[in-house]
DNA sequence: GTGAAAGCGCTAACAG
DNA sequence: CTGTTAGCGCTTTCAC
């Protein structure tokens, strides 16, 4: 077994409380012992027991994000943005992955809980009723991340998704393309947000939005790039041929070039792509990738920060909102080369 | 606060003891007992509270994982294989990175093993010495990955990196290239472990390995494509003209083919590149990258086999090693298109 | 088959 | 400033 609370006050002929306090910092204790308690604890290399100590005060001083899958750079990003935040702030994260499946979602929302985690951030790959029913259960501060559920009333850090749909059609816009088309992502905000943006530029722009001109796809954070080859293809079977598409994201975005280089059409001469995300290697694909970036490792830092203000009673606005702006990454895929 | 034991035992009227037991299955329950007790812990949505438990058994059924960046894709399927394997055989999976800063994994090894974790998964980023040194402290089974320490005597899953080194070279050297160098990793046996698979591929073949031929850096998986495509300049200033190259992983490799482009050159006809890891996007590149292969997934799924067989004391071996077999993938950047 | 008693290692609340 | 007393929610042991 290991050393214990116990063990340190034994040697030093002091109470077991008294440890404790020195090790929590807590003042009331002499300067003189809290040296001795401090000396022993580094020699004889002390960690206190997180479970007891848990158990006892009803804090873990630990916060749990659950992320639909990890293999996703973006939850990967973010979840170092956030460790960081956290660490800055005094807490710890446990990492879990619902690996696409809602139920297991709904079983790591539990034993998160069970640990006794003091926050829950969650980017929920539940569909929107059952995510509420989750969320309705969870009696800890919880920030949703990612993806938007406001009829929860609950706290939000993401992107502001639409503003991405705006940004990437208004560049496509901007260089001159009129017949824009969008593969737009199912069952979240995230893609509900985006089809609107893009949606909204195009009215701005004084284009009816088409509606043979819009996919909706699922799954397209795990097969993009096959669902988005296979979409792309549909496009290019239309009468009319379009002069741009705007993809959900950047694994779409290849699948949707790999189209319309199969089709012998150039990127972007005959057709322009725009995808979301940014991804790490977007600069060394076939044709380097025009891109929205979101900020993800800021997106964490944020959710720290507002993790701990809620957990602190600090944050008054108990379902703030915070969507931060993206920004536009012009690469070849709209520029030429 | 949440339901707990008693208050179900309270509903039923009968003893928290013979809850607990219904509730780890335990065989001295009564059938009609036992059924009420399901039946009003479903009724109440019961979840044990872990730390009690962990605290009261000094078991959690849980294992710890270390890794030193999610944002490497291969950590992240590791991850995926192992909680899957782990999940199967009724343990639960907290996962941690480093970040790859030495003493933020002390920190983190320390933290779980106060969490009470049963046994502990590393992929260190600490150099072998220190990593000798915490792995020494460490009290509960402890399975290294992907970068093997001997030394340490511990059991070890990972890619059979020196088989991985002769896959590559062979390769190379079947499409009739002879003046292969190696851009290798240093620091873990990885890197170590290619380099020496790449010299002997070549020794076998009757070549001589050329010190010039070999460059070794660190921090290839964050910045492999800066670094690789800086090394690749070198070789590119050599007297003689190389006309392939191994590059330790598939970002590096990227990197080098950028160099080569950039010097007028052609991949692979002038210059044939293999890269490892064969990263999701390796066939969207540029240049459609030829890898290596680690079924990571499944070293993952290995991992928890091993784990949980040390856990069960059903291993016997106990510094058994684990080396995937693998397996190479051929694509443009060595094979034309 | 069932349960009473005794902790697991720590902290909260209060007393000195 | 320091320590005593009582748990946190669960499991273990061992009687019945």
């Amino acid at each position: 077994m290991a050393i214990r609370l116990k063990d340190i006050a034994a040697d030093l002929g002091i109470s077991a409380v008294t440890v404790s306090k020195v090790l929590r910092g807590k003042p009331d204790v002499g300067e003189e012992t809290r040296q001795r308690v401090w000396e022993r604890v580094r020699a004889v290399n002390y960690q206190p027991n997180l479970l007891a100590r848990g158990l006892a005060s009803g804090k873990s001083q630990t916060v749990g994000l659950i992320v639909p899958d990890l293999l996703h750079t973006f939850f990967a990003e973010f979840a170092k943005g956030l460790k960081a935040g956290l660490r800055k702030r005094g807490y710890q994260l446990i990492l879990a992955s619902a690996e696409e499946e809602p139920q297991l979602e709904r079983e790591e929302i539990d034993t998160l809980l069970a640990r006794g985690v003091d926050a829950l951030l969650l980017a929920t790959c539940q569909p929107e009723e059952d995510a509420l029913a989750s969320l309705a259960a969870i009696q800890v501060p919880c920030v949703l991340v990612d993806r938007a559920i406001p009829a929860s009333g609950r706290p939000f850090v993401g992107t502001d998704d639409s503003a991405a749909g705006r940004l990437a059609t208004e560049h496509l816009l901007s260089l001159g393309r009129r017949r824009i088309a969008h593969i737009a992502g199912e069952g979240f905000s995230t893609g509900l947000d985006r089809l609107q943006g893009y949606r909204h530029a195009l009215t701005t722009a004084g284009i009816e939005p088409r509606s043979e001109w819009v996919v909706c796809r699922s799954r397209l954070e795990e097969a993009g790039d096959r669902i988005g080859e296979a979409a792309m293809a549909e496009f290019l079977a239309l009468p009319e041929r379009l002069d741009a598409v705007f993809c959900y994201n950047d694994l779409s975005a290849i699948g949707a070039i790999r189209a319309v280089l199969a089709a012998g059409l150039r990127v972007p001469e005959d057709i322009a792509i725009v995808g979301c995300g940014n991804l790490r290697l977007a600069d060394y694909m076939r044709v380097p990738l025009t891109s929205i970036d979101q900020s993800t490792g800021e997106q964490g830092e944020w959710a720290a920060k507002l993790t701990v203000l809620l957990l602190a009673g600090k944050e008054k606005n108990l379902d703030r909102q915070v969507r931060l702006a993206p920004k536009l990454v012009p690469r070849s895929s709209t520029q030429g080369s």
